[in-house]
DNA sequence: AAATATTTGTCCGTATGTATC
DNA sequence: TGATACATACGGACAAATATT
């Protein structure tokens, strides 16, 4: 066993670090379980608290999930804690660089992959994001009925749901749940722009969405151009 | 206090989302400090014990540190440790899918900050990238007398020390992270591709940074799509 | 269906080491 | 030096959830 008590490094960092090891080494995969918390107090010759320590850092970075009678699981992919704890932690810095950051972040990554997104989606997909679009359609009619600030959080809601379905079907693994965390974090903040000129906002959606319609890679390709254009006339003037 | 003592949750998940709240609420900065866990014990009504699975949780997610004598003190924002929880969650999926979904997510994301990159490096940026090249250049001639393996870490740790120190002073608080976040999970990996053609990996890196210093950046696009025209023929067979 | 064993969840008490004044 | 405050670490005990027979 390769913990070192006399350290100054705290034991259940080192039994953190010596279980992913395990794992590694052992080749488990998603569903296999670890041993019993007794057991592995006794290879690492630690006490069941500072095991435990160990074993709730790990379920809280999603590494595995542990349940009374049933044991320590190792799980699924799950990105979403990491992701989202990023976010959280971005929080401490400026709210615009951190917008514009994630607005940036997702011009690029929703454009370099919508070729994938493109030959991806399905028929079920295009009538989930026609409904987004009328949606938002209806929203923008009712802009001087209702408080600028409900209508914001539901359009920005039927917005989100517009783009992750998009992306929903794309192989890589990483796009599709980063995508999807860039958009639940936006979720909090209204877009200026996006509700001052709601019409054109609409109109984007609509574009992107006839074109998919059409089958046609061109005319999305370009939909897509003109969605995001606005963040690209901020981070790169050589873009056509 | 918000606990549901009733186990819907676990204890130690609960108390973890609290502090958080606290520390937002309380608005606590880094080197500020929470409670002693005997004082938090009793204000959450929890036990020593599930304080402790708590608090190490969110040692372990960057949040804060505690030492003995001191106590619980608030961390600086730091997106690496968090994005390096994240490297080891990848590692458990060593297999193709992610790896080809990093480099096509690298691929994109480069190339789509390319003119933040060539518009942020500084001259000091130039001379270690250069010194990078020279690394790869003499590894490269070394081929034959030294193992492929640790030629390709070697190798491996240059190529991204290039491209991190590329992308290291743009604007975008989410890129550089996650760009310097999946170079340090490729070192893991020996790139077959860029080990067999290791002569033209050379070359690609070469002219990216010569087209830096002639302070080009037509050029320096040209060399960046070529750099990743591997990976592009794989995701987007539309790409020019 | 019911009893029993297994395993984690939660609590308590105590001793030790470390930092601060 | 000594005293105090604090986290680190250990061990035992019982409760609750789940699996097994």
């Amino acid at each position: 066993m390769r913990l070192d008590k006399t350290n100054r490094k705290k034991l259940y960092l080192q039994v953190f670090y010596e279980l992913q090891a395990y794992i590694r080494e052992n080749n488990l995969k998603a569903g296999d379980k670890l041993p019993t918390e007794a057991e592995l107090c006794q290879q690492f010759g630690v006490s069941r608290n500072v095991l435990r320590e160990a074993i709730k850092s790990m379920e809280i970075t999603g590494i595995v999930t542990s349940k009374p009678g049933v044991g320590i699981t190792i799980c699924e992919v799950n990105l979403n804690f990491v992701l989202s704890t990023l976010i959280s932690q971005l929080n401490y810095f400026n709210d615009d660089i951190v917008v514009q950051s994630i607005e940036e972040m997702r011009s690029v990554l929703e454009l370099g992959f919508d070729y994938a997104a493109f030959s991806s989606v399905t028929d079920e997909d295009l009538a989930v994001m026609e409904e987004q679009v009328r949606i938002m359609e209806s929203r923008a009619k009712e802009i001087n009925t209702t408080s600028k600030n409900s209508l914001g959080i539901i359009f920005a809601t039927a917005d989100a749901k517009f783009h992750k379905v998009l992306f929903s079907r794309i192989k890589n693994i990483l796009v599709s749940s980063i995508i999807e965390l860039f958009w639940a974090y936006d979720r909090y903040f209204l877009r200026k722009n996006d509700i001052d000129f709601i019409e054109t906002t609409v109109n984007k959606h609509k574009n992107i969405l006839i074109a998919l319609q059409n089958r046609d890679y061109t005319e999305f390709h370009n939909a897509m151009v003109y969605h995001f254009t606005h963040y690209y006339e901020k981070s790169d003037p050589h873009a056509k």
